[in-house]
RNA sequence: GGCCCGUUGGUCAAGCGGUCAAGACGCUAGCCUCUCACGCUGGAAACGGGAGUUCGAUUCUCCCACGGGUCACCA
């Protein structure tokens, strides 16, 4: 066979050379040890929680040695393209704070090794398709759709298990090896009809025999050689992932393929494909999934349809940025929660990354672990940062509660001020969902009486306690005048002054100034459980208290 | 079914031949406290199984079991 001629014949139009794709993207000038990383998602208008992962790993990693973190967009399946993604996941990785050196932005490509959308870089991919076709590796297929229908049933038959498992696969393979089998008359005959053809790769491998290579999390690894033909181009002329892959990661300079552990079994067809090209390897990290748990309890890929796949549902949820990054984190490097309890005031992004201190096994994702990082995150955050926080949120998704919160900024400032800055600060929440239930009682237009009154105490005592308050409440009182003031009520209407002595004594008291204080809550925010009861009332104002009380007397009356 | 990866408490995990097998989340007992939220002091809870190597295996090797992934002109 005349490859030459079969190259022409199949690639009319290419005339580049590999060599002037060489020269066009070279090695890339940077100091020793810099690491070129990437991010590579399809544009389907969806991105995975787990994509976190690898995306973090690879930001860090470039930024950390001072390389290029870039993001390429893999639009080689225009089936599962939608409308507005690449837009949509630059958008999110940047409200996550992955930020880019290089690739698709909002403003076109920026960088010197674009373009950075695959379906732009189709003219590259088919100067190398026509020089594996030349060197006698690649040959076209030309298959009608009923045929490729037929091939389709039979890599499904070959994949269940059934009792005819070993002949599926054998007619599978012979299948696939009489597409090997053609003359140049034929190909001029399917192209002169106009007929499209597929590019493949013909497998050199032999599955006997084992390529040794070192994952960096995976450790050293021992895969068969491919001996399974490779799709290169599919037949509207589009490269699959593995060509692409190998292309893009050589031309723009990637040092580290950083990706997902379900890419491992076709490493052994990328291995053979950058052989082919004559391309170094860049190093390899597959990332273990993010697992859920099934409902037979046993672990599973967390897929796009189970909840919590979603990465923008976390926006939604309210979880803050930051504690979604440190949630990761604490995933991705085991050392990262000793390292942050000992800097607790300092960036994630001060953290050093390790490799090393990556995990090879698949975790169960955790919303108790997540919560917990995020009220630790939330806690740390002046009122100011809750404030911008929680109004950014109900901006989008509770429009009454913005309104509210922004007519009164200072107001509302104060109240998230409460138990704040101090060594030991208030954990209340864990999403900027929560914040309106805490604190709803402060606005007239929330508040409700959630709480009764507790029913073992006498009515005419609370009443008593409740108007003696309001008598005797003043606005000048620090907190220690206040307290005592609550003890002396206690004290007129028969209850213990401290809680201790009632504790001693319960049959000498009808309560303690705890329950006057619950009265006074009650009565006040509606619920057995605020914040501090001071606090509070001198955010609410003496009018706002006075009238809550008069309204809780009536009630009870 | 083939191939590949994985396996320390419920979860995330430290460990890298000799430890009473860290720590965090969760759970729990108590303390602190005007309630809540914190905070503090405790507690229960783990090396999948079997062979080897070794004076000694959680740690090394092999086998098994279990779990996961993958087997497209999808990525």
């Amino acid at each position: 066979m005349d490859y030459l001629k079969l190259s022409e014949l199949l690639f009319p139009d290419v005339t580049a050379t590999p060599e002037d794709m060489e020269s066009r993207y070279p090695e890339r000038n940077l100091p020793e040890g810099a690491k070129v990383t990437r991010i590579a998602p399809s544009p389907t208008g969806f991105f995975h929680f787990g994509g976190l992962f690898p995306a973090t790993v690879a930001e860090r990693l470039a930024h950390q040695s001072g390389g290029v973190f870039y993001l390429r967009i893999e639009d080689t399946d225009s089936k599962r393209e939608v409308e507005g993604a690449a837009e949509f996941i630059t958008k999110i990785l940047s409200y996550y704070g992955l930020d880019f050196d290089e690739g698709v932005t909002a403003d076109g490509d920026k960088g010197d090794y674009g373009p950075y959308t695959q379906s732009k870089r189709v003219d590259i991919y088919h100067v190398y398709a026509k020089k594996l076709v030349r060197d006698g590796v690649a040959y076209p297929v030309f298959s009608t759709d009923e045929e490729l229908d037929e091939l389709k049933a039979l890599d499904k038959k070959a994949e269940i298990k059934s009792v005819n498992w070993e002949q599926d696969a054998e007619a599978r393979r012979e299948a696939m090896t009489a597409r090997r089998q053609f003359t140049m008359e034929q190909v001029e005959a399917e192209l002169a009809a106009g007929h499209k053809f597929a590019l493949f790769a013909r497998a050199d491998g032999d599955p006997e025999k084992k390529i040794k290579i070192t994952d960096l999390v995976k450790g050293p690894l021992e895969i068969p050689e491919n001996d399974e033909d490779v799709v290169l181009l599919k037949s509207d002329g589009i490269p699959t992932y593995h060509f692409a892959h190998v292309i893009d990661d050589h031309l723009m300079r990637t040092t580290h393929v950083i990706r997902g552990e379900e890419w491992l079994p076709s490493l052994s067809k990328h291995i053979m494909l950058f052989r082919y090209l004559g391309f170094k390897l860049p190093k390899y990290m597959h990332i273990a999934q993010l697992m859920r748990l099934d409902e037979n309890g046993n672990k599973k890929k967390l897929s796009k349809r189970d909840m919590g796949a979603n990465l923008d549902d976390y926006r939604k949820m309210g979880y803050s940025v930051p504690a979604v990054n440190e949630y990761v984190m604490t995933l991705l490097n085991s050392n990262y929660e000793e390292w942050h309890m000992q800097n607790p005031d300092r960036s994630w992004r001060d953290f050093p990354f390790s490799i090393k201190k990556m995990s090879a096994s698949g975790c169960l994702f955790d919303t108790e672990k997540l919560n917990d990082v995020s009220k630790n995150v939330i806690s740390k955050m002046t009122a100011k940062e809750v404030y911008d926080g929680v109004t950014e949120y109900a901006k989008e998704e509770d429009n009454l509660f913005y309104m509210t919160l922004t007519a009164k900024p200072e107001y509302a400032q104060r109240i998230l001020s409460i138990g704040r800055g101090g060594a030991k600060p208030r954990k209340d929440f864990a999403t900027w969902a929560d914040v309106k239930p805490y604190m709803a009682f402060f606005y007239d237009r929330y508040f409700v009486r959630e709480d009764k009154m507790p029913e073992d105490k006498d009515k005419a005592d609370i009443v008593a306690a409740l108007t003696k308050f309001i008598e005797t409440y003043d606005e000048q009182d620090d907190q220690t005048a206040w307290f005592e003031k609550c003890k002396d009520i206690a004290e007129q209407i028969g209850y213990a002054r401290e809680t201790k002595l009632y504790k001693k004594e319960p049959e000498k008291y009808k309560g303690h100034v705890g329950d006057v204080a619950s009265f006074i809550r009650i009565a006040v925010t509606g619920r057995q459980n605020s914040p501090d009861l001071y606090e509070v009332i001198k955010i609410l104002g003496t009018d706002r208290t006075v009238q809550r009380i008069k309204d809780c007397i009536e009630h009870i009356k």
